[in-house]
DNA sequence: CGCCGTCTTGAAGACTTTCAAACGAAGTGG
DNA sequence: CCACTTCGTTTGAAAGTCTTCAAGACGGCG
């Protein structure tokens, strides 16, 4: 059985790896107060939070990590199809995802969406508002969520805490540039099955970094979304699965998948078409 | 006649745009000191450059500038094919490009090169090391060019001009992240002619952004590498160049490109295939 | 002038999209 | 509780697009 409710648990935990989706009972916390607007009032904040060692406050002592808590302007609590921001929202945060997943959409001028990109939790988003002081996409909870606010207001003014936060902030820029860079490789493979295995490999790391099983998770997002993000039609994504399926790699049972043969789906990812 | 030589003139003056890669006589400059390195010994400096206002000491005075200029740790002049930093290389500098353009190339482990990105004077390359602490590709000069080194030990020293630089710098990473993902996007449009106007729509934006004619310039780049970066066969891209040339949207003789028809071109951006 | 690398063009085959139909899970209303 | 709708997904067949293989054209250079 899998629950598709998001959990704040602490999956780095040493033995056999979580599967993400999957919620013990004894993991359950008491929910945070809940104003209408979905604003978190009270918090453990950053000494408290499980992203800690990959967020803004890497790298500090738990006293420090409460001087970075003033660096967050609010938190805020998605549910599932809520958006965090739009484009032209103007450029006040940037937005740290504690728990849950997020993907960021562009809307063309016909009104169709365009995926750019997934994000999970420990992850910050809203890096391309910084120099267009604007936001140029949409983010979209895919399942409810937990975001922080970094103000870039503080981040910006100096304090030991703020230039930790910079210094940090730099990183996780560059992480994402690189992040990007390895989608436009993944989307120059000229085959649609090289594609689809790619991103299921990179779903695959991106649980094992967090703590979760490589080899068994819930994709938090639709074929469709799938397809929009991979440039193919989402008839297309489903025969990719099916074929991969066909050949014994992976097993699927709706959006949940377990990857039977890691190294046979890293094989996949080699296109065999183009020089 | 166009010429292939890069030059370092100072296309934002008024009047009609300059042609990319046109080289009139009186805007030829003496050459800098080269020894054999390559390295620039004697040279004006980030207060002399013409990218000033484009570049890490944006927003300054002349005298702040002065001080911006420590930031650098060397000028560099490439010759086209040159390999300005590889794969694994260790993160020191970031590197302005002064004059010309380089492509950013990733090397499968079978030996194929993947163009992820053209880089044009005023662009800062090498943001994927910071967090990587080393690069995780190749830089490869497209025609000769001249790059300074920014030293990231230096930048993150906390003088003011430092701080400065830092700003100019998280900017440029927003950029490059944005531009990014546009490149996602672009690459997501199913249909190889979609993929091909796009280009060299935003080819011709980064002209125009440089105070080039955005109308007609010099590609730098071969079919192939084109082919690379668009996830398509150079015969593809070909086939797609010769299909707007007759339909009277562009003008190709070899590497150089005149747009006869900018609104058609756009039109062709909006893939007709896909919902 | 002839060689070489780059680019263009043609034809066949491979792959993807499109259109259409069917399936299963989830939710609604009788 | 069951029919019924809805939505997301899967599968099939035809049409369209891209790649592959092959050959020819073009320009630069010795």
């Amino acid at each position: 059985m899998i629950s598709t409710h998001a959990e704040e648990g602490a999956p780095l935990a040493g033995g056999g790896a979580r599967l993400h989706g999957v919620v013990s009972l004894r993991e359950r916390r008491a929910e945070y107060v809940l104003p209408r607007n979905g604003l978190i009032t009270s918090d453990p904040g950053c000494p408290g939070c499980n992203q800690r060692d990959r967020c803004v406050g890497a790298g500090s002592s738990p006293e420090d990590l409460a001087q970075v808590d003033r660096i967050i302007g609010h938190r805020r609590r998605l549910e599932r199809g809520e958006v965090l921001f739009r484009t032209r929202d103007p450029c006040e945060f940037l937005y740290a995802i504690r728990v849950g997943s997020l993907k960021s959409v562009q809307i063309s001028e016909d009104g169709r969406e365009q995926v750019i990109g997934f994000h999970m939790a420990g992850e910050i988003i809203g890096f391309d508002a910084i120099a267009a002081k604007a936001h140029t996409c949409n983010a979209v909870a895919l399942e409810d969520s937990k975001v922080c606010a970094i103000s870039l207001k503080r981040a910006g003014e100096g304090s030991a805490a703020a230039q930790l936060v910079q210094r940090n902030l730099s990183r996780a820029m560059s992480q994402e540039i690189t992040r990007e860079q390895r989608m436009i490789v993944l989307l120059s493979y000229s085959l649609a099955l090289s594609r689809v295995a790619s991103f299921l490999l990179s779903m695959s790391n991106n649980f094992e970094a967090r703590g979760y099983s490589r080899s068994e998770f819930l994709l938090r997002m639709s074929r469709a979304e799938i397809g929009s993000f991979l440039g193919m039609t989402i008839e297309t994504v489903s025969r990719s699965l099916s074929e991969l399926a066909r050949e014994g790699i992976i097993e699927t049972d709706q959006r949940h998948l377990r990857i039977l043969d890691m190294e046979r789906l890293r094989k996949k990812t080699r296109r065999i078409a183009m020089i």
